[in-house]
RNA sequence: CGCGGGAUAGAGCAGUUGGCAGCUCGCCAGGCCCAUAACCUGGAGGUCGUUGGUUCGAAUCCAACUCCCGCAACCA
């Protein structure tokens, strides 16, 4: 039995759960179900990153404390196990008082390999925004929202971690490794960044302007900086530092994160891990973002998807399918309602629960014997083959191909036109086909396969529900 | 010479090693009537962003160019 660790990045809670994000879920699920079906003993985590100060004002704003605003936005993200059918066995927040005992061992083992110093660091400061500003996100040394008021310097006593040290163990990772970011262009990408050279970066703040984060240990006057704390949930979720065995068992694991994460997973929590002593990730994944209608999402065009709202409207699985089918595995894809109603009925309502409409009907009126669950060895193996390379599109696209040809088949042979036993005869392969092709869908869209799954393999006492109602029967 | 992605039928996209241009939606015409007014068959519709090169042969390889979109370090 294989062993197999999946683990999701940790969403920032500042917002309410992103379409993106549940594209980045909902392929996760999927590949920890298929993996599971296979037979591998499967870990699969995902979580919330709760620090930094974005959070402590948005709490303030919404006149919560701190924690609470951080336990209602963890139960919000915790919902969508519900909603989109997913199947993760641990969520970790960053906030849980064992995750920041490990990430403060892991600062620890960082300082012992001589990779955390401290320095003076001098950060503009734009009093408009209330915001530190870095060079780039400046015109003419002022800030482009605020350009009447001069800004602030202030001088900072923080402490940096020496990434710059771990430039050629970087690349020497990277060339020995040609699958350890997918796709490729993403590893070409960091692999460039990093050839044109690192800087060492700041992993800590005053705890005065900063009260949102972990201690630094040993020194009161420093939180440590977000991402420092966040990527060490991967492993601490696995009980690491304490639980020796259960974190040799399990690590390296699989990384899938969006391509905004591509620099955090696959170069800092590199650096970090190389620095702790620690064996590198096993695989990173990088997703591409949704656009909506073409533009990129954001709260100032408010153009932002709900997946929840999308999900009330349409249910999880329709959900699930659009993530899968209709967009692209390696590339940015377009959301747009038009086309997500587009596919749904195409291939949801009148593709495949039309066609279980279909037989399930000639079935029961034929009375026909259950189906034991048919096996299609060569379509799953394609599929489940498929998966494990991220291709969920083509994936899907072999599943339905199957449904395709057998809505022709039933055209063509018209059992209802049959005798009684020559329908049956004509019904029984098209029904096997049907549940084998179904069996190989379980891990995509979990509940709508089960659903199949059972009708055919019991007693036949009535119609099929249907499963997917048409659109205009959902407004 | 900052990095990367994209440009293929009205729309959305596939085209792995170069070998007669495909899929889905939409549209038109037939068929079927088991089914969620669903399903099936056929058809119209493209000088594969531009220009040049390599080749018996290029959407595919090479060069230059045009337009669009991300990112450009502490930003989930």
């Amino acid at each position: 039995m294989t062993k197999f660790y999946l683990t999701t990045t940790l969403p920032y809670i500042n917002s309410e759960p992103h379409i993106g994000f549940a594209l980045e879920i909902v392929r996760a699920d999927v590949l920890a179900r298929s993996h599971r079906l296979s037979g591998d003993e499967v870990f699969f985590n995902t979580g919330t990153d709760e620090h930094g100060l974005k959070i402590w004002r948005k709490a303030e704003s919404l006149g919560l404390s701190v924690q609470e605003y951080c336990d209602r936005m963890a139960e919000s993200f915790k919902e969508l196990k519900g909603l989109l059918d997913l199947s993760f066995d641990n969520f970790i927040r960053t906030t849980d008082a064992k995750h920041q005992a490990a990430v403060q061992e892991f600062w620890r083992r960082c300082v012992a390999s001589g990779d955390i110093y401290k320095k003076h660091y001098s950060v503009k400061y734009c009093v408009g925004c209330e915001m530190e500003k870095t060079d780039s996100e400046l015109e003419n040394d002022r800030c482009p929202l605020h350009p009447g008021q001069d800004l602030e310097l202030i001088d900072e006593e923080n402490y940096f971690f020496r990434l710059s040290k771990y430039q050629d163990k970087l690349l020497a990772l990277y060339s020995e490794r040609p699958d350890f970011v997918l796709p490729e262009n993403r590893l070409k990408e960091v692999k460039n960044f990093v050839a044109s050279g690192l800087h060492d970066f700041s992993i800590s703040r005053l705890a005065s302007k900063l009260p949102w984060g972990i201690p630094v240990p040993g020194d009161e006057e420093q939180v440590m900086y977000v991402w420092f704390d966040a990527l060490v949930n991967y492993i601490s979720a696995l009980g690491w530092p304490e639980q020796e065995v259960n974190f040799s068992k399990w690590w390296p694991g699989v990384q899938i994160a969006g391509k905004d994460n591509l620099r955090p997973q696959a170069l800092m929590w590199q650096a970090m891990l190389l620095s702790a002593g620690l064996p590198n990730s096993q695989q990173i994944f990088i997703n591409g973002f949704i656009t909506a209608g073409g533009q990129k999402m954001s709260k100032s065009l408010s153009n932002v998807v709900s997946p929840k709202e999308l999900v009330e409207k349409y249910g999880g699985d329709a959900v699930r399918y659009f993530l899968l089918a209709e967009i692209n595995d390696r590339e940015d894809g377009d959301y747009t309602e038009d086309r997500f109603i587009d596919s749904y009925q195409a291939n949801l309502a009148n593709g495949l629960g039309n066609l279980f409409s279909r037989l399930g009907n000639l079935a029961w009126k034929y009375g026909l014997e259950p189906v034991n669950k048919g096996d299609n060895g060569e379509l799953s193996t394609k599929v489940e083959q498929l998966v494990k390379d991220w291709h969920f599109n083509q994936a899907l696209n072999e599943i339905w191909s199957i449904y395709r040809q057998l809505d022709a088949k039933l055209t063509e042979q018209q059992p209802w036109k049959l005798e009684p036993d020559q329908a049956k005869a004509c019904l029984i392969p098209l029904i096997n086909e049907f549940v084998a092709a179904t069996s190989a869908l379980r891990p995509f869209l979990p509940t709508t396969a089960e659903k199949i799954l059972n009708f055919f393999s019991q007693n036949f006492v009535g119609k099929p529900e249907p499963l997917f109602p048409r659109v205009d029967n959902i407004n």
